[in-house]
DNA sequence: GTTCGATTGGGTAACGGTACCCATCGAACA
DNA sequence: TGTTCGATGGGTACCGTTACCCAATCGAAC
């Protein structure tokens, strides 16, 4: 019902007609396979060209590729997402596959769907941008078809894993603020509605590590977590609720950089000075932490080197592949002005 | 050569098998259509539940509907448009229909080939957010899949256009500066690279408006236009620039919030203060202008009912609808605290 | 008791590609 | 000269689903 007079598409026996040769012909060529002459590839590349032949993935999903890949992003909010799509997009770039995005939303359940909805659409592999799924269930989505994690740390034999080495990441921000000065440092962290958490999320590790440093250094006592969201709201709540205690904290490591921007504008409300009053730093080192006015010390965990080498190695596996690898990018801390050393002995 | 031993996939066939039917009655099912008994009905649905079955889209999709509505995004860099997949996939849900999303690019060509990607996947409609393409173009597009156009203003006859009045919306931010005592009040605005660019790109209308409205308050020689892009980087760069002028200007209209975020850094930079020596607007509200230490003005064209009715009007496009609709949401001036009269009589 | 229409269910040919296998042919080799 | 072999090209059976049409059944109406 839905489709009116729309004209016929030029299907592969319309080329093979134009160019006097069969559909097994056509098929090789625009699979790029031999088994024909290059007279008749080109006769028959010529005939492609000219009707404007373009192949239907879904037909060719039937039998064989679709030269398609999907991304799960848990949203799109997230700059340091389009970072990743931007390296994916590189590596991409005339290996004739195309990458669809789909939104995996902010619980298991809606994640699943979006990975089925995927598989479904018979992808030839998938990346999931820091899903909430647990290992097993990725292990079970990594037998069905190529599967490639982004920012998840645990090791599977089943899929390939890229991730910025995130312990390390919360190490420099936590060193960097004590080597200032700073002991009354607290965290702002992510609140997922998962039930049993594998611990390997990105802000479990960030969370976990903050605290272990903290207390390598004798500072258990000045533990101080906030359990918001990476967003900007959740930056601001946090930050509010940090700076009700009292004594207040000196500094604020926020998880992600929009965190730290939401805390700022509340550290700005409650009237303190950012970095005399309090510092704080962000993580992910998005285009926003480098602006003059913000300035945010934050960590680079360059994003469009994951997003491109998640690209290869799905592609390595889509090729065949089944021996899984792991690839981790080293972040740097990028120190900026929202951190100083702490009010010279104050309450 | 990929799929190792990859386990089958349960087919309609097994359904069938298993709840002793042939597959045209576990179509029926799948598709909500009739034809067959309530008894049959749910013996059918117990099967497909035991056996897990999902019916695989590219097999559906060569003969019927794919249940996929394929979407085109410039990019995901900026959060409006997370506001808009937000209400686009608050209409979808419970639909069975499933939104993917693919990056168009910054330019016609890109466009151009991520709209054929979709075309190719046999999605069942497309949504253009932003497109760059011709008005012809998009007719063509539309010829052959049911399309709505986003944040364009053409009338068309063949696809559907859900926008925001941005000529409303920029009237009301330069008349709101007019109103406070600014003559001297600079544009910025985004840089395509489109030879033939169609006048109802909003940039361009934006930018347009803006030249209107300050020769309607005789101001023609007061129009100062930046021309560089909405974005952080573009904002900067195009403040930096106005900055320069001589008298500078005592207002900046960014045409969009990230663009005012870049500018309010160059400001910053530049030792000035916002608002007492310059005052700036935004548009589009995100969240970022929002917070109390960015706390910009600017204009909200509620991307949320932007997406919710573009994916209202492209499903019933899909049920049927031939005849053209459009819809335009009417912006709000939300003014914060980056506008104020200009410093008295300065040069 | 026959006819009729509505309801339910199934058979089957597509849809547009690809995988697999076979036929042909000229050249190289024994 | 006959055989083998690689290169080239084609025939055809699928892949999983739906559209279309037909068959069987059954109750109601005549």
């Amino acid at each position: 019902m839905a489709t009116q007079n729309r004209r016929r598409r030029v299907t592969i026996a319309d080329v093979a007609g134009h160019a006097q040769v069969s559909t097994t012909a056509v098929s090789k060529v625009i699979r790029n396979a031999d088994g024909v002459s290059p007279a008749t590839r080109s006769r028959i590349q010529a005939a492609i060209a000219e009707l404007g032949y373009r192949p239907q993935a879904a037909a060719r999903g039937m039998r064989g590729r679709t030269f398609t890949i999907g991304v799960v992003l848990p949203h799109i909010r997230n700059p340091f997402f389009a970072d990743i799509l931007d390296g994916l997009h590189e590596h991409l770039d005339g290996t004739g596959y195309q990458a669809i995005m789909v939104q995996g939303g902010a619980t298991r359940k809606a994640e699943k769907a979006a990975v089925e909805a995927l598989l479904d659409r018979q992808v030839d592999g998938i990346i999931n941008v820091a899903p909430l799924a647990s290992k097993n269930r990725m292990e079970e989505v990594a037998k069905e078809r190529p599967f490639v994690v982004l920012a998840r740390h645990e090791k599977s034999t089943a899929y390939d894993s890229v991730y910025d080495d995130d312990q390390t990441g919360a190490e420099l921000v936590v060193e960097h603020l004590i080597e200032l000065g700073h002991r009354r440092i607290a965290h702002i962290t992510h609140q997922d509605n998962a039930i049993a958490r594998p611990a390997d999320l990105l802000h479990i590790i960030r969370a976990e590590t903050y605290k272990r440093v903290m207390r390598e250094h004798g500072l258990e006592d000045e533990i101080a977590v906030a359990t918001t969201f990476y967003s900007e709201q959740g930056g601001y709540d946090g930050a509010r609720e940090l700076l009700k205690r009292s004594p207040r904290p000196t500094a604020i490591f926020a998880g992600a950089d929009q965190a730290a921007i939401g805390a700022l504008a509340a550290i700005h409300e409650a009237g303190l000075r950012v970095p005399e009053d309090i510092s704080i730093s962000g993580y992910d080192n998005t285009l926003l932490a480098a602006l003059p006015n913000i300035n945010l010390t934050s960590v680079d965990q360059d994003g469009f080197s994951m997003g491109r080498v998640a690209g290869r190695l799905l592609l390595e596996r889509i090729e065949g592949r089944t021996v899984a690898a792991r690839f981790s990018v080293a972040p740097k801390l990028v120190a900026r002005r929202s951190t100083a050393p702490p009010p010279s002995a104050k309450t």
